[in-house]
DNA sequence: GCGACTTTGTGCCTCCCTTCACAAAGTCGT
DNA sequence: ACGACTTTGTGAAGGGAGGCACAAAGTCGC
């Protein structure tokens, strides 16, 4: 195995995206006093099976001990290094609608390490306004943020309508990753990540597998 | 082809998981007044390739015209009725912390048909006040819910710490689909069906895709 | 009516992800 | 010091999803 640094950039996709879930579970036996863990209780605690969870470990590099486990600190601030979690992530809210406010209110960025620092919305009968003890500013600080203070995520919690534009700004400012709450597919250029979380997406899942399954029953008759 | 209720029972679990962006499509198309769309245009207004468009569309049935397209409204009514939207899914929300009151208060819900109906909370402290205009009220009102108004869909936005015995009294009293914003993995039977939605895990792999360009910037240096 | 044209539906191929199963490597008891 | 035991790391196999390309099927102009 290579060194870390190499071996990073080749870690799938679909493996990143669990990172973040051990993380999760290795804060947690952290805070619980666990020193050591193996391979099938942290998957457990994460929810996939231990042979997934080790491929996944074995592309950030090999840190367990073959018939021990894990070190639950060690590999907690290996994995938060491939994440790059070691720097820090200030974060910019666009929109005060209802979510806007709930996710300025909301405790888990912080706890994670991401730093909310501006609260944006374009409409100037908002901005000035405190919510969350943070001033509302206008869509036209956004250069500012990111020149003097390296904003780098931008979280997009507008209507639909006005996401498109929204991210926009964002992109022409410098931000190279988008959170999008609206539920619009948003056009940036390729340097750009976007990913979206969508309420009624979710919803909308939820309800096949409630049909299917009222389905399947009704079948079996 | 097969009828598409036979036809419905095989459809992947990624293709499913894109018809809600095509019936978002679908509907701002109707909006607009548009009748009829080619596979490559409705592709794009959901942000996947035609083909992959076609594909899962053929999972459903055959709806579309060879030379023209598909029709707008017969193929919304089609994908709807595939995902179980004809008939309504009653939702209760459970927690009123920042996020519940948000998720309250929004309207994206109500909008693709999913009506709350209720707000629920284990703190007695909580309960009786209204949010959103809507009384918030005990874990013990859940099996009346089920029964008599036919809740179907449990959405958890409590603490961590919380979420798993909200959980099981949702499952308890005959929930069966569950959308959970809490970051823990939760425990359930094999007849329910639970999706996560978790905004730190957004982040972090947000972080890792910055973290990553920022890298291979400095190697190609 | 007929031929040129457009667009769907789908068979095939490829690639990536997940699972399986086991050798390698380390620990612990004696 | 050595052998039994535990657990990791990984090669190989299996499965599924996405993309390509084309035949099938329909429309439209003449």
């Amino acid at each position: 195995m290579s060194t870390a640094a190499a071996a990073r950039r080749g870690v799938p996709d679909a493996a990143v995206a669990r990172l973040p879930g051990y993380l999760r579970a290795l804060t947690a036996l952290a805070a619980a006093g666990t020193a050591s863990v193996s391979s099938e209780e942290l998957a457990a605690g994460a929810g996939v099976s231990s042979a997934m969870l080790r491929k996944d470990l074995s592309h950030l590099g090999s840190y367990g001990v073959r018939g021990v486990g894990y070190d639950v600190e060690r590999l907690a601030s290996e994995i938060a290094a491939a994440l790059g979690l070691t720097q820090d992530w200030p974060v910019a809210i666009v929109g005060m609608g209802n979510l806007g406010r709930a996710l300025a209110a909301y405790r888990g960025f912080a706890e994670r390490g991401f730093r909310v620092i501006a609260l944006l919305d374009h409409d100037e009968r908002i901005v000035g306004e405190e919510v969350a003890g943070c001033p509302v500013r206008p869509m036209s600080a956004l250069p500012e943020l990111v020149r003097e203070q390296g904003l780098a995520i931008g979280v997009i919690a507008t209507p639909p309508e006005g996401a498109q534009a929204a991210c926009d700004l964002l992109v022409e400012a410098g931000v190279r990753s988008v959170l999008n709450f609206a539920s619009v597919v948003l056009t940036v250029p390729d340097e750009v990540t976007v990913r979206r979380v969508d309420l009624s997406t979710e919803l909308q899942i939820l309800a096949f597998h409630g049909h299917r399954s009222a389905v399947d029953e009704a079948l079996a008759r």
